[in-house]
This record gives C-alpha cells, structure tokens and sequence, in this order.
DNA sequence: ACGAGAACCGCATCGCGATGCTATTGCGGT
DNA sequence: ACCGCAATAGCATCGCGATGCGGTTCTCGT
C-alpha cells in the first residue's frame, strides 16, 4: 500500500514526495531532515496499533505539518482517538487514489478531509459535547487517558523554561507575575506563551495546561 | 435563490421536491403533510437568522428529517450554533449547483457534507474540547450524583449551576460557549463568574478552579 | 561555519475577560 | 408578607491576554 502510493505520489507533478517510512523514528527523522505540509499516517505502524501516538508526536513536534490518517478502521474510538490526537483528516483505505490525492490538497488548503460517515460521527459528537447539549453535570468520562506517553519525551515537547512559565500560569499567576517570579520582563512571558500555545495548539491557559498534563508533562496544582 | 435551486432541484431525476417555503410555520406544515428526507435551510428567515430556531424545531418535530444548512455565514459562532441545533451539514452559498445536489445525495447516504474550512473549524472545536474516545471501558458511572443532600459544607460555597460554569470554564471553555451549553446569555455567564470569584476570593478562571477543588468542589479535568 | 532552536526583548492590535451597577423572576426560610 | 438568595439578563468600562510582526544573543549539532 505504502509502496504504491508512494509510487503514485511521486510521478504526480502535484506533490513533492519528501519520504516514505514505516516506523515513528524513521518518521520523525525524516521530518527533521525536511519538513513535510501533510503527512499520510496509517494507524497501523511496526504491527501496534500506534499511529494514534506518532500522531501526536508529529502534530507536538511539527506544528506546522498536518496528518492525515489513512487506515482502515472505523469504529468510533479509533476514529476519535486520532483525530484527538491531532489529525485533521481521516480516510478509509477503501478510498481510490483519486481521492486520496484531493484530500491532500484538500488539508494544504485548510480543509479537513474525511468520509462521510466519519464527518457524520464527528458531528453527531459535536451534538453531544460541544455546542448544545452536553452540559457539564454529563456522566461524560470527560478524561479517558489517550496515550501515557513516557516523561523521557515529554519534556522534549515544551522546553524547560516553557515549563516553568505554564506552570506558573496554570497556579493562577499573571504575566506580570510570572516575568517577576523568573526575573524577566513580561514581553518574555508573552513570547513563551505564544510558544506553548503554538505547540500544543492551545488557545488559553486552561487548555494549555489541560493537554501539556495529558502529554505528561507534570505542572503544580 | 431558493427559487433557482427549487427550479434546479425539481428537473432533477435523482430527488423528489416536497417544498419550497419561506418561513417556519410553512416549513413545518408542509413538513406534516409530507416528510421530507432532507431539508435545505437558509440562516436568513424572515429577516432575522432564526434558522438556527427552526432547525433545532425540525430536528425535534421531525428526528428522521436531515438539515443541510446552506448560507451566506461562516463565522465560527454561526457554524457551531447551526451544528449545536442540529444541522448534520453546512455549505456556503458561494456552492456551485453540482455541490449541493452531491451534498443532498450525501446527506441522505448517512454523510455530513461541509466546506473544507468549516469541517477543519469542527475538527479543532473537537481538538479543543478534547477529544478522545469516549473510552466506554468499565461498567460507566451512569450518575456520578452531584447533590448527596447533606455534605460537609464544601458544596455549599458555590450553587450547583455555579460548579457547572466553573467547569465548564476550566476545560477550557469561553464565556459564549459556557453560554450556549447552557443554554442561556453569555451575560448570565459573567453574572455566575462574577459571583465565583467573589465567594472564592479569586480574580481568574486558574485561580477559581484551584480553589474550588482546595474546597473540595470535585471539577471536571 | 552554518543552521536551528532556546531564551531573551520590543511593539501594536484586538477581543475577551474582569469588574461595577442595576433589574426581574422565582424559590425557600423567618 | 417579607427578606434573602439563586438564576436570569443587560450595559459600560478597562486592562490584560492572545496574536502577528519584528529583533538579539547564546548554544548545540552537523
């Protein structure tokens, strides 16, 4: 599979292939060497099923270069394990080439490809969590735990000086107090955050927090 | 525009018109004379953008009817009212013809048609919130139970709808999505906060939340 | 030597959160 | 009947947080 598709993605004078690799440390390296727009990531990877994590591992280390999983599952939790993962995108391999080439462009242009059913799972979750009903007294399991992720890497998504700032941030400080706390000035602090946020792709402290923790980075209470 | 379409649409061989309306009381009448299988809803109704209304009406007079949303919005807070009230797809009317008639196909075939950049705003609502699989391991705590009558006191500093606010805001939640959750103002929100913040001495969401769970408030992660 | 990244600094814009003031409706206790 | 409080709602102001745009030093690994 991965063999013809590279073959395929590589006589197209639509793309660029940048490389083709079967386990995390190869793909990691191979993003080191040369950032990628999209990544295609089956969820399949060395015979484990941890496409989930390389898929986090990417979107922490490479922000900037999107995953688009292409697999064959399509239960529910598989599905949203991913995408929570951070993929933007989530195709069966039952797709025909074809497709599989437009969605690529597709997610270099903003979008966020996926099969109808998928797209259809996923608004039904947002029916039930997000914007209408799911109120907060939900029995929801609202922290499932996705991936233990060793602290070995952890620590590798936000430098130290990162850690100390979110932690800061996530007692209750404000930026004034944080840049006095670490002795620096408040334009640091706000340099810092802008970094963190870009990251984890968060939005605000309490997300910030909420996923740097999920990825075990330890921040005081 | 509904005119043209409803030209369009009743030379086709692939659908059926059952209607074409202008406002919710028609929209619902002709809806109990005959159901129709999908229901193409502009936001602009009669001047005001109650769409959103009477898609939440539809989906609930009528479970078996899909809304496919199609209008001229695509600001964040428009989507995701339209997909809270319901919608199971949202295009833009910049579509072309083609677009809308394969999206109504796709509707009907169980999909949830959207532009690419509203399906990625989606996809990073779900990334937000977070997103992991519901993990419906274990037998589920059906009822966590929030009101064990008499406890020690903990329970007492903030009202029940004051923890629901509270943890809502401490996943990471805005005052206008805390709002729409609820299904009240995004005034009544800053009222609740406001309150908060007085009880527990706090000037911060961080702040709050960390000294409501030292009281012994049990908030969502 | 060179590039990449961490840590540092600055400025400008914009939206939202924080805070103050007021008001209506219901419920429960005195 | 009265008072207090939870819950709803509106409005105005102000500051800070979020984000985009620059920049400088280090150090590290190739």
């Amino acid at each position: 599979m991965r063999e013809s598709l590279s073959q395929i993605l590589s006589h197209s004078h639509r793309f660029r292939l940048v490389g083709c690799v079967a386990t995390l440390p190869d793909l990691l390296q191979a993003l080191e060497a040369e950032r990628a727009d999209v990544v295609l990531m089956d969820l399949q990877l060395g015979g484990t099923m941890d496409g989930i994590r390389a898929t986090a591992e990417v979107r922490a280390r490479f922000p900037s270069t999107m995953v688009l999983v292409l697999t064959l599952y399509d239960q529910p939790e598989v599905v949203f394990d991913a995408l929570g993962a951070g993929a933007v995108g989530y195709l069966l391999k039952s797709a025909t080439a074809d497709v599989i080439l437009g969605a690529i462009e597709e997610v270099a242009a903003g979008g966020a490809p996926m099969t109808g059913s998928i797209a259809r799972m996923v608004i039904e979750r947002l029916h039930r969590v997000g914007a209408g009903s799911t109120a907060a007294h939900g029995p929801g399991p609202t922290q499932p735990k996705l991936a233990p992720a060793e602290p070995g890497e952890a620590e590798n998504l936000l430098s130290l000086r990162e850690i100390e700032v979110l932690g800061a941030l996530a007692t209750g400080c404000r930026y004034k107090e944080v840049a006095a706390k670490l002795g620096v000035s408040h334009n640091t602090i706000r340099s810092h955050v802008r970094r963190i946020y870009e990251k984890l792709h968060a939005h605000g402290v309490m997300e910030a927090a909420r996923k740097a923790r999920a990825a075990g980075v330890r921040l005081p209470r």
